[in-house]
RNA sequence: UCCUCCUUAGCUCAGUUGGUUAGAGCAUCUGACUGUUAAUCAGAGGGUCGCCCGUUCAAGUCGGGCAGGGGGAGCCA
């Protein structure tokens, strides 16, 4: 039986000594023969294991090494040293599993982020990987915890799809079919997918949000929170061939009442693992900060991690329009001076990562919710607005990342949706079943897509996406 | 996919104008010490210099190709 041992974070929180406890966990060090570093993962903290000189056999004492794993039975007393508050007087210690030192890949030493990438099936042993996936946890839970709070129900769309009309990028073919050429053809040479397992041609999704209006369009509010896949060539600190998307659909909706949605859960999600993540963000802060001494003075950041949390949860973000950030981009010095790579020079254009990055890091210096882009550069299911020109889009973009929301209030009008669908070459005939929704019982409604690792590298900090993930899967890598 | 930088011990890195036996710190092992906090001190072991081809009397060092990794760009979340 295994359930009498406490977890280390019970331990150390609480006050009280002077009673017996019983701990599992991992050795980090062992210093003198004397004192076991030992980490449960409940907590970034080490309990301090004190091993009296003598007690131990020999041949025990030296199976106690980094990465071993143990039970310790002892008295929890007040501890003698200092560095911590109580420490673990052992009685017992008996070894659940060794770990033999000169093999084992993880020193008591700074590693660097590259190498644990390699080691990813051991890095969660680290105090950084262990304070990015608790913090990741976090805010998984806080999502449900938002979306529950306001009445929506969490709709499970599909992962494998038939429909690839979606256009939201490249996708991972599901097949049963043999790759050795042996596959049926049709007459004119092409794959017969009516002999696949589907009896059709299937994908690996790239979005539920098609399937999430359906739902909406009978719950009101719904969110997907779910995996998706993108086979893009896309070698980048924030891209994933397999990452989450939390994607909210909501019946009787504007694209008003959809930013000020966003920008809530936003606030909520951050709030709620500063709450309730005090010692990991406190951890990771530090951690950044010593990083970022190591570059020159103009590239540091003005505020520490904790602060800029804090500075997103107590300001509105700017909302503003398209239009209006491509006044401000080719109004500023930084355009006249030609320092953009891209000038600004007409409306239309897509804006590159330059001139986001100059609207949020240093024109306004905080989030920037941009509206209303010109629907030539947008989805086809975006509602177009009086203008002509623009439809009803949403881009939240964050200091450090980018894009880390895209959403639009949904074009409900039958006829003007499968205009923009032909004028995009989309076949209406594969995506009959998304426009019944407007054909019986349509209504104004909006959504949006965050994407999960994006969010949890802006909570963490952490400068790459594939180390927000515990196996990231991207081009030319799917190891554990 | 494009641009750019990198690849030397388990890890992080030095390595001079090409020159004979390739170094350091940490880790590991052995011993000492024992209230330590990435313990300390002494000693030891540890290398296909990413891979292939070329230039040269001689290549870790120069050139070409390939692979892997970092950063930036595009695509986007």
């Amino acid at each position: 039986m295994f359930n009498t041992r406490i977890k280390i974070k019970e331990v150390i929180q609480s006050d009280r000594v002077d009673y017996s406890a019983t701990v599992m966990g991992w050795v980090r060090t062992f210093r003198n023969n004397q004192f076991i570093a030992l980490n449960d993962g409940s907590t970034n903290q080490n309990i301090q294991v004190v091993v009296a000189l003598g007690m131990l056999e020999e041949t025990t004492l030296k199976r106690i090494t980094t990465g071993a794993c143990i039970k310790v039975v002892g008295e929890v007393i007040a501890s003698l040293g200092k560095g911590q508050k109580v420490e673990l007087k052992a009685t017992s210690i008996e070894v659940l599993g060794d770990s033999d030192a000169e093999k084992f890949p993880l020193q008591p030493k700074k590693h660097s982020l590259e190498f644990l990438r390699e080691i990813a099936h051991l890095r969660f042993r680290t105090n950084t990987f262990g304070a990015v996936f608790r913090i990741r946890h976090s805010l998984a839970f806080a999502i449900h915890s938002f979306f529950n709070q306001k009445g929506f129900v969490y709709v499970h769309t599909p992962i494998i799809t038939a429909s690839d009309a979606e256009g939201a990028g490249e996708m991972f073919r599901v097949t049963t079919l043999p790759l050795d050429g042996s596959a049926p053809k049709n007459d004119d040479g092409s794959i017969n997918f009516k002999e696949d397992f589907f009896g059709k041609s299937t994908n690996l999704t790239v979005s539920g949000q098609l399937e999430g209006e359906l739902a909406a369009m009978a719950f009101g509010d719904v969110y997907t929170f779910g995996p998706t896949f993108r086979a893009e060539n896309s070698n980048t600190t924030r891209h994933l061939a397999e990452f989450w998307m939390i994607e909210p659909e909501m019946a009787f909706c504007d694209l008003e009442d959809n930013m000020n949605l966003a920008e809530a859960f936003i606030k909520y999600i951050i709030r709620y693992t500063m709450e309730h993540n005090q010692e990991d963000l406190a951890f990771l802060s530090q951690r950044l900060e010593e990083e970022e001494k190591q570059k020159p003075q103009s590239e540091r950041s003005e505020m520490s991690l904790l602060e800029k949390l804090a500075f997103v949860v107590n300001n509105d973000f700017e909302r503003i329009t398209y239009t209006e950030a491509i006044d401000i981009l080719r109004e500023s010095n930084h355009n006249k001076k030609k320092k953009f790579q891209y000038l600004i020079d007409k409306w239309g254009i897509d804006l590159q990562s330059e001139h986001e990055r100059y609207l949020v890091e240093k024109h306004f210096k905080k989030p920037v919710i941009l509206t209303n882009y010109p629907k030539e550069i947008k989805a086809f299911y975006m509602r177009q607005n009086d203008d002509g020109k623009t439809v009803a889009a949403m881009d939240i973009l964050a200091p450090g990342i980018g894009e880390i929301v895209g959403g639009s209030q949904r074009e409900e009008r039958l006829d003007k949706l499968t205009e923009r669908m032909k004028e995009m070459h989309i076949p209406t005939e594969e995506l009959d079943w998304y426009l019944d929704t407007r054909r019986f019982g349509a209504c104004p409604h909006a959504g949006f897509g965050l994407g999960f690792e994006r969010m949890v590298q802006f909570v963490t900090g952490m400068g790459n996406i594939r180390d927000v993930i515990p196996f990231p899967r991207y081009p030319k890598s799917a190891s554990f």
